[in-house]
DNA sequence: TTAATTTCTTAACTTAAGTTAACGAGTTCC
DNA sequence: GGAACTCGTTAACTTAAGTTAAGAAATTAA
């Protein structure tokens, strides 16, 4: 289990020993039930998450309706806006599969991070890589419509289609669930010719 | 000039005399004129950039079509993925308006933050700040109307609304210029009654 | 300054997403 | 086991974005 974080974090920075006991002895491995709720809307909170295992989403609810606008698997992170800015959450995030997460707090990474400058650089690498995939999954979003998107997520992430439900497969790619459904349907009906 | 930067550093970590010289040594500073392209599709680049004054702009060329994805103006950075993942750029970077930059490259970033490791601190906190916005300025758009969104950027941008061409604009709310004007009629239409 | 080019707007038509409603197939809960 | 709910699909209808085309306005280049 800690291997799988270790191969990790060896793609950005190598550890000693030293600082691998550092990180397991912080006891943040946490092993959560599917339906699970780790944040809530309009919750404060200091924790940031690392999916080992399983699935995550965050999502909005607007006029009473969920709105899911992101999903993230195993190797991804998420460290919420309300803990950066000290507001309460706009969103809510919880486990869509048993999962199994790291969850770190704000002083734990401070302190951590101040004792293993090393960490910093990893944050510091880890962060920019994401920043800028991040940008081009958006850039990719604005311009293409809602069947390129699906199409392309077929492409790129076919696990996700396999392991989200539907409706929330709908609002992450922009559209309404009767949408999707029609969508798939016409896609079928192309691919039959 | 450099006050407009160290004011901004000083939001995250606080800098000597000696650390704000070794910036300044680093010649980094670059004026662009309007129009000026600072990195095109297909080309490999290590220069992450950082506006001062100005507006810059990412845009992809798609069938012919310049899709413009992304603005950045005073105090936002960009790093593109060509640079974190060494492959050919897929996008283009230009500059909008007469614009002052900071140009680095990643090799100067490395040798500056293993001389003053203050600054991986400052690029963490700092992209995790812009990670964090990102994820709320994407959830806004999968969750808006084109109209909304326009609605929106009235609200939180209203400058980039006045320095922006519309067809750039349309793109960026993910539309067709057409479907722009389209929009601004039937606003305005609405605001008359 | 004029000519050429690009940009913005408007209109008519097409296409696809939003909306509302209905139905069958699971799920969950008494 | 049966009732209540939720989920995914389909259909009919509404709304708005995409497409094509044309003309006016603004920019750019000669």
């Amino acid at each position: 289990m800690q291997n799988i974080l270790f191969d990790f974090i060896s793609k950005y920075i190598s550890l000693t020993e030293e600082e691998k006991n550092a990180i397991l002895s912080l006891d943040i491995f946490r092993s959560m039930k599917k339906g699970a709720t780790l944040l809530k809307e309009g919750q404060k909170s200091n924790d940031s998450y690392f999916v080992l295992k399983g699935c995550i989403r965050t999502y909005y609810v607007l006029d009473g309706e969920e709105k899911t606008t992101a999903f993230y698997t195993e190797m991804e992170a998420l460290t919420p806006y309300c803990v950066i800015s000290k507001t309460p959450s706009q969103y809510f995030i919880s486990c869509i599969e048993d999962t199994l997460l790291l969850v770190t707090n704000s002083d734990m990474e401070e302190r951590v991070n101040s004792q293993f400058p090393k960490f910093d650089i990893m944050c510091r690498l880890f962060s920019a890589e994401v920043l800028a995939k991040n940008k081009i999954d958006f850039d990719e979003f604005k311009t293409s419509s809602p069947e390129q998107r699906y199409l392309n997520l077929l492409q790129k992430r076919p696990d996700l289609i396999q392991r989200v439900p539907q409706r929330q497969l709908a609002s992450y790619l922009g559209i309404k669930p009767e949408s999707l459904s029609r969508l798939r349907a016409r896609i079928m009906e192309k691919d039959k010719k």
